[in-house]
DNA sequence: AGATCGCCCTGCTTGC
DNA sequence: TGCAAGCAGGGCGATC
C-alpha cells in the first residue's frame, strides 16, 4: 500500500522516463480507474491525446503531470494497489491493466496503470493559480515538503478536539501520512493513537514530526515500502522497507525497545499497532 | 463547520 | 474440501 515514499519513488520514475513525451493514445480499459474524470473515459482519452507531458509533481500521495497546453494537469492516485508502470510497448498486459499512454515517440516504451482493487484512478483537472489540479487544493503540504509549516501544525493540533491518529492521518492537515507510518511515528514518539492533540506541547509536536519525516526519509531512501507485493514502483522493482518495521504488523512480537509483545487494536475499520508499555493509554475523560 | 462513519473494491487468509 | 467471513485501507461524501 503506497505512502508518500512510495510515490515519491513513482514520482521520480514518472520525471525520468515519461515527462517530456508527447501522447499519441490512450486506452480507458476500467470506466472506475478515471471515475474522477466527471466527462468519462473517452473524453479523458481524447482531451490527453497529443499532449505534452510536464515535470511530475507531488503532494502528500497525489501525483500529478503538468499539461502546459491546457493549463490543466493529469491527476493521479495509487489508491491501495495502484502501480505506474512504464513497459515495453510489447509486454503482455497485466491482468489488471487499466490505463494504458502510448507515446509519439521512438522509446519503445508506454505508460501503464495497473490497479487491483480500484481505489486509485488518473484524472485531468484544470490547475489552480498556484499551478494545483483543483479538486486537491484542500490537500494540506506534506512532512517532507520545505514549504511545511510546523508552527502552523502544532496550532491547527491544539485547536482540534481529535486524537493523535486521527490527525497524522487528516490530509487537510498533514499530507502523505498512512496507517504504516503514522503507527511508526507514534511508536518512535512513544505516543499511545488514542492520545487527545489538543494538549500537545510545541517540543511534542516537534518531535513527532521530527519522527515522521525520519521514518519517511528513511523507507525513501530505500526505494520505498512494500511488504505488501500490491505495490512495485514505476519500473516494477519493489523495496524491502518492512524489514525496518517497528510496529506495523508486528501483533504479539516483541517491542524492538522494551520486548513487552506488541498489541494489534481495532481503530476506525483499521488497525493500530502499538507496544502497551512504551506508549501508555491517556486516562479516560 | 468540525468530527465521525460508511462505502467503494478484489484477492488472500482464516475458520467452520 | 468448499464456502463464507474477515482483512487490507485512502479518500470522499453524507450525516450529525
Amino acid at each position: 500500500m503506497p505512502e508518500l515514499p512510495e510515490v515519491e519513488v513513482v514520482r521520480r520514475g514518472l520525471e525520468r522516463w515519461v515527462s517530456g513525451r508527447t501522447v499519441d493514445t490512450v486506452d480507458v480499459l476500467h470506466p472506475r480507474a478515471v471515475r474522477r474524470h466527471l466527462a468519462g473515459g473517452p473524453d479523458f482519452a481524447a482531451r490527453l491525446t497529443g499532449l505534452r507531458l510536464g515535470t511530475a509533481m507531488r503532494r502528500g500521495k497525489y501525483l500529478w503531470i503538468p499539461l502546459d497546453e491546457i493549463s490543466a494537469s493529469l491527476l493521479g492516485h495509487l489508491g491501495m494497489s495502484g502501480q505506474l508502470l512504464v513497459q515495453p510497448s510489447d509486454a503482455p498486459d497485466e491482468k489488471h491493466l487499466r490505463v494504458r499512454v502510448r507515446f509519439a515517440d521512438d522509446l519503445g516504451t508506454e505508460l501503464r496503470f495497473v490497479d487491483q482493487r480500484t481505489f486509485g484512478g488518473l484524472s485531468l483537472h484544470d490547475n489552480t493559480p498556484e499551478g494545483l489540479p483543483d479538486v486537491i487544493a484542500h490537500i494540506a503540504r506534506d512532512p517532507l515538503d520545505p514549504a511545511f509549516d510546523d508552527a502552523a501544525f502544532h496550532t491547527a493540533l491544539r485547536l482540534r478536539r481529535t486524537t493523535v491518529k486521527r490527525a497524522l492521518l487528516d490530509q487537510s492537515l498533514i499530507s502523505g501520512v498512512g496507517n504504516i507510518y503514522a503507527d511508526e511515528a507514534l511508536w518512535r514518539s512513544r505516543l499511545h493513537y488514542e492520545r487527545p492533540t489538543a494538549a500537545f506541547t510545541r517540543p511534542r509536536t516537534a518531535e513527532l514530526l521530527g519522527h515522521v519525516r525520519d521514518v519517511m526519509s528513511e523507507a525513501l531512501d530505500q526505494g520505498g515500502t512494500s511488504f505488501d507485493s500490491l505495490y512495485v514502483n514505476v519500473n516494477g522493482e519493489s523495496g524491502y522497507f518492512d524489514r525496518s518495521l517497528d510496529a506495523y504488523g508486528r501483533e504479539d512480537q516483541p517491542c524492538h525497545r522494551c520486548g513487552t509483545p506488541m498489541r494489534r487494536r481495532p481503530w476506525m475499520n483499521r488497525s493500530s499497532y502499538y507496544c502497551p508499555r512504551c506508549q501508555r493509554p491517556p486516562r479516560p475523560a
